[in-house]
DNA sequence: TCAATAGTTCACAAGTGCGGAACTAGTGAA
DNA sequence: TTCACTAGTTCCGCACTTGTGAACTATTGA
């Protein structure tokens, strides 16, 4: 027995769900969240390429990376993506070919909804923003 | 000033967002769930016309009412039902067509997708059913 | 007015999620 | 080999959320 065996952290495998595990639950479950959601849709743009930090910037926010590490752990093992070790960095890409055999036209859907739902945040900002500078003007 | 105000539990008007104030995350987040999802396919299918004990029996297991309530409240409050006072109880309708126009496509692909995993699993159930009636036969 | 039925609210236990600190793991330079 | 650096994970305390029984409201029909 290893003495460090009981106080070391080993940084156990990462977990991927196999295509039939995976439920719609899960999935919904962790696209139920804006980071999430927001981390998978760009992750489903530019495909093939997004590490933890990469997604840092992109998400607005200043998130904790101990909070990002557990998102990705959530999208990781609802199925939705596979992430595997490149040197000291994690490369992320969606699972989007397997779940689209399996549940068609959920994902896209979803993402979908997302995009549209940003649109109209990103409008209804902006027009609150010409209204604010309007009136800054007029006074 | 009601002498019973402070103590008396007055119970508030039910609750329902406008339809610019449904978003993406609350849909989800009350389908992520199987009891509600099973609900709300139910609802969907046999439209106009559930309250919450008809649900009671559908959903299998004994679901105790202040939980089937709270499920209920939060399908109502992510904008997926509609639920009003018909006499003694609750009728409980989707509010579908609403969603489908602000989001299209996005619950007939979730409830697909739930549609799918339910056919999946009665599947599989029944093979394995088949498989232990075998074994039992042969000892 | 009273009993019955349908559903809600409350309180609390149990579970889940966020984020800081401490850690592992890989890399490249001295 | 050692050290510093970077990327991400794990642990843990604390806050928030969820499920459930008990007590309640609301409506109906006798």
């Amino acid at each position: 027995m290893d003495s460090r065996s009981r106080t070391m952290k080993v940084m156990r495998p990462l977990l991927h769900p196999s295509i039939e595990e995976i439920t719609v639950e899960s999935i919904l479950h962790a696209l139920a969240d804006p980071v999430r959601v927001a981390i998978y849709a760009g992750l489903f743009q530019s495909d093939c390429a997004k590490n933890c930090t990469s997604l840092l910037g992109g998400c607005g926010a200043s998130i904790p990376k101990s909070t990002l590490s557990q998102h990705f752990k959530v999208l990781r093992e609802a199925g939705l993506i596979r992430s595997e070790r490149r040197g000291v960095e994690m490369h992320n890409t969606t699972r989007c070919a397997e779940i689209e055999a399996r549940f068609p036209g959920l994902l896209l859907a979803i993402l979908n909804a997302h995009k549209l739902q940003q649109e109209r945040k990103a409008k209804t900002a902006a027009a609150s923003r010409r209204k604010s500078n309007a009136t800054a003007k007029g006074q």
